[in-house]
Parts: C-alpha cells; sequence; structure tokens
DNA sequence: GTTTAGGAGACTGTATACAAGACCAGACAT
DNA sequence: ATGTCTGGTCTTGTATACAGTCTCCTAAAC
C-alpha cells in the first residue's frame, strides 16, 4: 500500500518557483523595479512559462511584484514613504498577535517560540547574517502561529515578509536590543501577561523602526518625493 | 497623440475568471469545500484552463480556495471559530485604518466616504440587499483608502470581501444599526477626531460580530475588551 | 467477508504552440 | 527638426497537448 500520501507534501515546480523568485526579490538580487520577463526567468529557472507566470500572480497578490497586463510585471518599488507606512501596520497587528498568543498561552506554543529564539541565537552567535533576518521573521510568525488564529497568520507571513525585504533593501541590521526585545515579548506571552505582550511587540516594532529610520537617514537620498 | 494608452485598463481573461470566481464565493453560488475542477470551471466560463488556474492562486493567496498540490483545489471551509477570529483582526486593522484616515483627512477623502454612504443609503432604500453589502464593503474600504497606507489598503481588501462571505454565509444581515455606526465613524473621520474614529470602528466591528454570533446562535461572551 | 492487486478514468502539472498587443527604429512627409 | 507611419521584434495572453499521479472500481486471493 502507498505509505505516504498524505506526508508527501509534494513539491510543484510552481511552489519551488515561488519560492525561489520570493527569495531572490527579499535577497535584494532582483532589485526593485525589475522587470521581470517570462521567458527570461522561465529559461532561468530550467521550466516552462507556466509555474513562471503562476508564481508572478501570488507574488502580486502578496504585494512584491506589481503586474500591469499586457506590459508585463516588475519587482514592486518601495519608497520611503511606502517602507514607513508598513510599521504601523505591524504595531497594530503584531500587538494584537502578542496578546492574543498571551491569553492562548500553550506548552507547545511556548516550545515553539524558545526553539526559534535559539535558533537565533545560534544563527547571531555564529554571524550568519542572512539566518539571523529569516529566524527574526520565523519568531515573529511563531508568534502570529501562538494566536491560534488562522487569518491572522494568513496575513502575517507576507507582511513579515514584507519587513523583512524593507531592512534587507535599507542595510538596516538591527543591533543586540532586537535579541533582548525579542526574550522580554517571548517571557510576557509565556507568563501569559497580555498587556505586557502587546506592549512589548508594539514597542518592538516601534524600535525596528527607529532603526529604518536612522538607516534611511544615513544611507538614502531623498530624489523623489 | 496616442489617446489612451495609460487609460486602457485592459480586460483580461485571467482578471475576469478571478472576479467571476471570487463573485460566486463570496454570494455562495460555490458553497464551501466544493471542488473546484479547473477543466469544469474552463469549460463553464468558456476559457481555456490556463487563465483559471492562474486565477485559483490568487484566490488561494486570499484566502478563499485551498490548495493541495495534485489533489486539486476546493473552497475554502470556514468553521465559526475562524468566522469569529476574523473580528479580532478586522477591529484591529480597521482601527488602524479609522484613526489614520482621521489623522489624514482630506476633502478627498471625506468626498469619497460620504460618496460611498450615500450608494449604500440609496441601495437599502431600494432594498437590494447585495447591492447593499457590495457597499458596505466598499465603505470599509474607503476608509482604508483615506488612511493613506498602501499595504493597509492591500490587505484590507481581501480581509473586507473575507468578512462579507461571512456574512452572506450565515444569513446575518445587519440591521438599520449599521447605517447609523457607518455615519458616525464617517463623521468622526472627516471632524479628524482619531480617537473617536478607532473607538467608533472598533465598536462597529464589535457590533457586527454580535450579529454574527447571533446569527450562528451562539451566546455573546467577552473574552476581549 | 475482508483484503489486496490492478487497471481504467479523471484530474493536475508542465510544456509547447499560436495569436495579439506593445515597443522600437528607421523612413517619409511636413 | 518635428511628427507620424510602418515594419519588425519582443513579450504577454490564451489555447492545446502530453505526461504523471491520484481515485475508484473491480476482481481475485486468503
Amino acid at each position: 500500500m502507498t505509505d505516504l500520501t498524505l506526508g508527501a507534501a509534494h513539491r510543484t515546480l510552481r511552489d519551488e518557483v515561488t519560492k525561489e523568485l520570493r527569495r531572490r526579490i527579499l535577497s535584494g538580487e532582483l532589485a526593485q523595479g525589475t522587470r521581470l520577463v517570462e521567458d527570461r526567468l522561465a529559461a532561468s529557472l530550467g521550466v516552462s512559462r507556466n509555474p513562471v507566470r503562476e508564481s508572478i500572480r501570488v507574488l502580486a497578490a502578496e504585494g512584491f511584484v506589481q503586474v500591469v497586463p499586457r506590459l508585463g510585471a516588475t519587482v514592486a518599488t518601495l519608497s520611503t514613504e511606502e517602507g514607513e507606512e508598513l510599521f504601523d501596520v505591524r504595531m497594530a497587528i503584531e500587538g494584537l498577535a502578542a496578546r492574543l498568543a498571551a491569553r492562548k498561552r500553550s506548552p507547545d506554543s511556548a516550545a515553539r517560540l524558545r526553539q526559534v529564539l535559539d535558533q537565533a541565537r545560534q544563527a547571531v552567535d555564529g554571524g550568519r547574517l542572512e539566518a539571523v533576518a529569516e529566524f527574526n521573521t520565523a519568531f515573529h510568525l511563531a508568534v502570529g502561529e501562538a494566536a491560534g488564529n488562522s487569518y491572522l497568520s494568513l496575513m502575517m507571513k507576507p507582511m513579515l515578509q514584507r519587513a523583512q525585504w524593507i531592512f534587507s533593501q535599507t542595510a538596516a541590521a538591527r543591533g543586540p536590543h532586537s535579541w533582548t526585545e525579542h526574550v522580554s515579548l517571548c517571557e510576557a506571552i509565556i507568563a501569559g501577561d497580555e498587556d505586557e505582550a502587546q506592549a512589548r511587540a508594539v514597542a518592538h516594532v516601534a524600535s525596528a523602526r527607529r532603526s529604518f529610520l536612522a538607516a534611511v537617514g544615513r544611507t538614502v537620498k531623498h530624489p523623489n518625493d
């Protein structure tokens, strides 16, 4: 009898392409505004145009790609203002996520949060910057998962990836304070203190916003407005 | 000189199919859990499978469709708990939207809000229930647009459509109090009173939650403020 | 009676083919 | 020089074709 029909987790080219394109965008390998020509992408990935097209639609729905009918798709552009705007949304969403996570605290989610924090710490110790960014996103997402709200999780995933994108684009690395903020947020959630958890989450995002603005002030000139 | 290269707003089958499938889902024409067979949909819409496939990916990203590789797509199912969970997210998001809209108030957005409210009122007077639902969603979306936050708008559109879906599924029609709540929220935004606007928005969503729970036939509890 | 092998049909995943729109460059007219 | 026509080319939109896999039904074996 077939043994793994459930656990198979089939790999489709479409999913692989989506992951790869998203990775290229988040890493900056595909710069903002880059034209996404289906033929070229398909050739460079060794697949046909169909999986590429479907991936582009998904990335467009997530906000990473802009599509204009008949004119093609480009990597979305992110003005400084749009980057800053995201932090407002994050404070609202992640504040809610932290509050709900504290309310619904469970041994499982606590273990999951600690696990991700530990992976992040190891990445920090190892100086693996790209892994740090990954686990940072994973931690915030784990908070969302701990909230036990499916639509919240659905929303948060692209939102957090977008935040990761913004940081990679602006070269705004977070310092060690980001780590301590994660720890205290994690503790508040595990302790079940809703108000404290929400406050920690909001403060953390506000702190990230300051890092972002500082980095923008350093590195970016303002040719447009 | 070329006359309309910009305003063309090209129609693609993909967009038409996406709109039509979303409409069928929101209207309940496609019930929860319905299998979405690409061949059949393509035939019923008079197109090939490709536009249908791309539409399904988009609807999946928006949360209306669940896709399992190699097994196909189905209309998402919405448990009572998941339906209720959405209201938590809405309170956070729409509260933020109302606050930002009040902060960024402008004659344009005020006119837009009043326009949608007027359309909604006409639909109410005419007893056009499906139009009422449409304009209700449009009003909430207009608040999001008035906030002047592009990512917030991007998030809110599927979220509000999902809310509309939930109401159509549970036959939880909102009474006239929904109308007066809209008006007072609109006024608070135009007046620029951030705290009042946010409070009105949160209260409105809370009111919607009560209608939902009443329709579902469960006792209203107050797990959160 | 229950279980298991196997095969037919159905459906998805992927590739290829064709049609139509958009861009670019050069020719031509004004 | 400016403008606009025209052909060629590139790219997207859509359709079709084929391969792989899943489901389900049937039948044989225990």
